[in-house]
RNA sequence: GGAGGGAUGGCCGAGCGGCCGAAGGCGACGGUCUUGAAAACCGUUGAGGCGGUAUCCCCGUCUCCGUGGGUUCAAAUCCCACUCCCUCCGCCA
């Protein structure tokens, strides 16, 4: 099993260098890999060898053991002697497959330590050096309005929208309830964004949160993000930080009709994070918690078409966005901030007035045919060869900091909360959350 | 949680330990026939690794009959464990 195409390994290992140069990582595991693969693809001609002898051998016992069985005493002495001969092949096959199959495993080990093929139109760097693309909308200028404005979560206790004290109580830090409001905001968000989806064809869907661990690391997030996750030893499962993960493994070991491309889900889902090594960061409000619920849209297309809906990804969450008119900006994600499983990665960040900054609202990557490897997601093509698909994944919702980006953008004087228009109809048709 | 049954190719479904990558059927594709279509008939029809003057075609070889072990010269076929599915009982959102 190979990440990615083992000809790029054999025929341009520089590719590979080079990519894991630009993410900020070791291109000498790429040499490693190579020296295994060599040494597999050697290992294993032996052994196909000597199995192909003991398969020859072995047909001619069974004739021979007839003919004994008839009293032609001659086939026994011929028969002891292939016995004998049958027998060492048989220990000879057996250690020659112990071999490869050791070497098998690490190669497979090896590979899962790769990262995806970077895009070389990402720019190059750390995590501060994205590039940004585009601004949209106008931040509020407070001042000229003659208020201070409000952070989410005092708007929100103001509105009994959202209650972190009772969140912390019941179930630690980072949790919180959605009340009132709060509850029917994200709903009304939820049923605006599906109903955006539904229109550009996506295919709706609720996955289960609970996955197994094929499905986790066939995604990628057992690699540098493991410590983010919930795991739950006893029953060998997982609690995914996204829907993504069901939805990309929905189709694992699958080959797809290349006439049914490109296929495009959104599935909603709750998300849970443990959020190791943020302590300290964002520990106010509802920006950085550990469940939240996701509207995540989800897409397998064919590798040639795999830029082209980024790009659509793209501006479908902006669609969202500029709907319920939250000014923001749109990141060119530089590459030592991929992940492994994406080429590349669009961001869009929303104003957040008592910030005075640029928070990440949705994220979109394109992982190439990186997790279709991972979980053997093919497709047949109309001339009959199967190959790997692509697959994007693209936030259309993230529930809290849609919220918080809605409550402070949107903020009055008094405290109350204009709805934008698009989200009206979906919160019967009231003009503003009122504080109560 | 208790009792029983099952897992084979896109689907259904056979398979005395060697001649089984696997009968048969369905579906799909190609062809014959037809003005065209249907029917009938003929043929083709799984995935993957490696090698071969080889990205396509072709040839050779190996692997794959839920998963992992074991027995054997030889395993879809025998043994063990696990997973999943189905039926019945109990419990329950």
């Amino acid at each position: 099993m190979s990440v990615i195409d083992p000809r790029i390994l054999r025929d341009e290992p520089e590719r590979l260098r080079e990519s894991q140069r630009r993410r900020g990582g070791n291109p000498d595991s790429v040499d490693r890999l190579a020296m295994l693969d060599k040494l597999r693809r050697e290992q294993q001609q032996k052994y196909d060898d000597l199995r192909s002898s003991q398969k020859s051998l072995s047909k001619e016992i069974g004739p021979l053991q007839g003919r004994v069985k008839k009293g032609d005493a001659s086939a026994q002495v011929e028969l002891d002697a292939l016995m004998a001969q049958a027998t060492t092949l048989s220990d000879d096959v057996k250690a020659a497959e112990a071999v490869v199959n050791t070497t098998a495993e690490a190669l497979a080990a090896a590979w899962l330590e790769i990262d995806n093929l970077v895009d070389l139109d990402a720019p190059v760097g750390g995590e501060d050096d994205f590039v940004v693309l585009e601004h949209t909308g106008t931040p509020r200028d407070f001042a000229a309005e003659g208020f201070e404005p409000r952070d989410h979560l005092e708007l929100g206790e103001m509105l009994a929208a959202i209650d972190t004290e009772r969140g912390a109580k019941v179930s630690g830090s980072r949790f919180f309830f959605l009340t009132g409001d709060g509850a029917l905001l994200e709903l009304a968000l939820l049923n605006l964004a599906m109903q955006q989806a539904v229109g550009n064809g996506f295919t709706p869907m609720i996955p289960p949160v609970l996955v197994a661990p094929s499905a986790m690391e066939g995604t990628g997030f057992l690699g540098q993000a493991a410590e983010n996750v919930y795991r739950l030893p006893e029953d060998d499962l997982y609690l995914v930080g996204t829907s993504e993960v069901p939805l990309a493994a929905y189709h694992s070991d699958e080959i797809l009709d290349a006439s049914t491309l490109p296929r495009r889900y959104v599935g909603w889902s709750s998300c849970f994070r443990r959020e190791a090594g943020s302590h300290g960061r964002d520990t106010r409000g509802i920006i950085r918690v550990h469940q939240f619920d996701k509207v995540e849209m989800f897409v397998y297309t064919t590798p040639e078409d795999a830029v082209a809906e980024h790009a659509r990804i793209l501006q479908w969450e902006r669609d969202f966005l500029d709907a319920l008119e939250i000014p923001y900006r749109v990141i060119d994600v530089a590459t030592g901030d991929l992940g492994s499983s994406a080429a590349r990665k669009f961001d869009i960040e929303a104003w957040i007035p008592t910030q005075g900054c640029y928070r990440e609202v949705t994220s979109t990557s394109n992982t190439t045919e990186f997790q279709a490897r991972r979980l053997a997601t093919r497709m047949r093509s109309a001339d009959g060869a199967t190959r790997p698909v692509a697959t994007l994944n693209g936030t259309l919702v993230a529930m809290p900091r849609v919220i918080v980006s809605i409550l402070e953008n949107h903020q009055q004087a008094d405290g109350s909360v204009r709805i934008p228009a698009a989200l009206q109809p979906f919160l019967g048709g009231r003009s503003h959350l009122l504080p109560r």
